[in-house]
DNA sequence: ACGATTTGCGCC
DNA sequence: AAAGGGCGCAAATCGT
């Protein structure tokens, strides 16, 4: 069964079961106690426009709900999907109150979400995305027009030319919108002393404002010395680059990779200075102030939030939490951490994609690099690792590049996958992972550029720019099927991790989480995710079986995506009171 | 003065 | 070992 949600010009909430007789109508602040009723006795698929404009009320007050269909989030996978025939009719069109085109971020507002302004194209070099026309969302929908929506989406699925892939597919990021939701209510537990100790150890004591840590004050002065440049400011690199290069240092920029490569007594205190100054900016104690609140990190998490399917977030940089402050992940008082991520997720995918049963032999033990290695592919477990992760990004020079070509002996199978990815990138076509999420097209003045190199009076600085445009898109496409459908198995695992949580969750424990919000308080939860990598928040009583779950559900996800192919998605796992890095 | 762009770097 | 894919964020710099 399914209930169609929509808000009435009048402020209040419709629900209705367009195939039977529910049909209700609450004020906004009744809804909380309704959805629970109906969750109860007969647990339907809630259909909605957009997760986001009604799970937060749910779950602050307490609410959690099962399964959904988000209509924007599905709607986009659909409007893009080579799955999805070419023979849409006029009466397959989206309706205007659903943002157009592929994933666009939906920001709140006064008057609910609203498509953001930019839509951002892959951030591939200089190509800039094609213009958009109005995007607006317009008015609110009714119940009748949610369902009708939902309808028409179904319809695609069902003539489409895969209809059980993008099935699952439309799920699984119908349940990551639901997760998304339930991480920022949740929180992740931090414990702000550890992370202060942390700063401290590293910068010094917190200074004044307007001024900088002592640790960084010192190297600075040791690079300016080093430098002879006494009044040199390090913060501006086209100061520091000119300084540099006085003291005889070629460079052509001041990133680290580029400095590591001279030898003279600035570096090593630059580079450390440049690693303080990081630090400072990205997770100072201006960021502690900012996000951690009663003792938990509340990201905001963008479910679908780019091009391949893989998250993003939206203030605070969850995903980029540097390995130095995760010891302030730390799991409340009888509780603790269950750490889990998917081992080598890329490699195994593009063997599993691709069908190819020698790489898939190597991708049947617990370390992919090492199996290749034992093959006789190349001679050591780094040089397999930088083969395997150059043949999936598209290296061609440097050693990557080098060691590709013995790999795609080995492996032609998986090589030939990604090759033609690539190739079809190249054209300008879309790309598509094995659920079915496609890849955008390139943008207008990629065609342009395209274009221009065929005229008769194309220039070689025309034809250069053109094949160098058509290689990085292949790269992009190259590494989206094989992204895209790694994004594919955590999202199905997430989603199975939600769901035997679920399950384990009658049983309360004596302690409460106190900072997790009125819905997790007293029961496992997922706390975080990161691309390949989970986290969940239990009752340190529930740990031993929370870590069966979460390894249950990697094996399910296997089988969902890729049926009985031979190639295992290990996990490294541990139950743990902090995230402190253990490599 | 202010918004957009660039640079560098954190994560996968 | 090399500088290949996807992101977000902060600060400096550029452009108006």
């Amino acid at each position: 069964m399914r209930i169609a949600v929509a808000s009435t010009r009048a402020g209040r909430v419709e629900l209705v079961d367009p195939d039977g007789d529910l049909r209700l109508e609450v004020d906004r602040a009744a809804l909380p106690a309704e959805v629970a009723r109906l969750e109860v006795e007969v647990k339907p698929r809630w259909v909605w426009r957009d997760t986001g404009e009604w799970a937060p009320e749910l779950l602050a007050a307490g609410v959690r709900v099962a399964r959904c269909h988000d209509l924007r989030l599905c709607g986009a996978i659909l409007a893009a999907s080579t799955f999805v025939g070419e023979a849409s009719t006029p009466a397959t069109t989206r309706p205007a109150w659903l943002p157009q085109g592929p994933a666009e971020a939906m920001v709140p507002s006064a008057s609910g979400p609203v498509p953001s302004a930019v839509q951002r194209g892959p951030a591939l070099f200089d190509l800039e995305a094609d213009p958009v026309g109005d995007v607006s969302a317009g008015s609110a929908p009714r119940a009748e027009e949610v369902a009708a929506e939902h309808d028409r989406q179904l319809a695609l699925v069902a003539a489409s030319s895969r209809p059980g892939a993008l099935r699952l597919l439309l799920a699984a990021e119908s349940a990551g919108a639901l997760i998304a939701a339930e991480l920022h209510a949740a929180g992740l537990p931090w414990d702000r002393r550890v992370h202060e100790r942390v700063l401290a150890e590293a910068l010094g004591p917190r200074p004044t404002p307007g001024r900088k840590p002592v640790r960084m004050e010192e190297l600075a002065e040791v690079v300016r010395l080093a430098l002879e440049a006494p009044l040199l400011n390090l913060d501006s690199q086209a100061d520091l680059l000119r300084a540099l290069r006085s003291a005889g240092i070629a460079v052509d920029s001041t990133a680290r990779w580029e400095l590591r490569e001279h030898d003279h007594p600035a570096i090593a205190p630059l580079i450390a200075y440049k690693r303080l100054a990081r630090l400072l900016s990205a997770n100072g104690w201006g960021w502690l102030d900012e996000w951690i609140v009663d003792g938990r990190f509340r990201s905001e998490y963008v479910a679908g939030g780019t091009a391949t399917g893989r998250w993003a977030t939206a203030g605070g940089g969850a995903l980029q939490l540097p390995k130095a402050v995760r010891a302030a992940v730390a799991a409340d008082d009888g509780w603790m951490l269950v750490v889990a991520d998917a081992a080598q997720l890329e490699p195994r995918v593009l063997a599993a994609l691709a069908r190819d049963p020698a790489m898939a032999a190597a991708g049947r033990g617990r370390d992919m690099y090492r199996a290749i290695v034992d093959a006789g592919v190349v001679a050591t477990r780094d040089e397999a690792k930088v083969a395997l992760l150059g043949a999936m990004y598209g290296a061609t020079t440097g050693d990557s590049g080098r060691l590709v070509p013995r790999l795609a002996r080995a492996y032609p199978q998986a090589m030939g996958l990604v090759d033609r990815a690539a190739r079809d990138g190249e054209a300008g076509r879309a790309v598509t992972t094995l659920l079915g999420r496609s890849s955008p097209l390139p943008p207008a003045r990629w065609h342009e550029l395209q274009a221009r190199a065929t005229q008769p009076d194309a220039t070689d600085a025309d034809e250069r720019r053109a094949r160098s445009a058509a290689r990085d898109w292949g790269r992009f496409t190259r590494n989206f099927v094989v992204q895209g459908t790694a994004a594919e198995w955590a999202l199905c695992w997430l989603a199975g991790v939600r769901n035997r949580l679920a399950d384990l969750a009658p049983r309360s424990p004596s302690r409460a989480a106190a900072g997790s919000g009125p819905v997790f308080a007293r029961i496992p939860h997922l706390v975080y995710f990161l691309h390949d990598e989970l986290i969940v928040h239990t009752p340190e009583e529930l740990a031993g079986e929370v870590a069966e779950a979460v390894r249950e559900a990697a094996e399910d996800a296997g089988r969902m995506l890729f049926g009985d192919a031979p190639v295992e998605f290990p996990l490294d796992l541990v139950a743990t009171g902090s995230y402190a890095s253990i490599d």
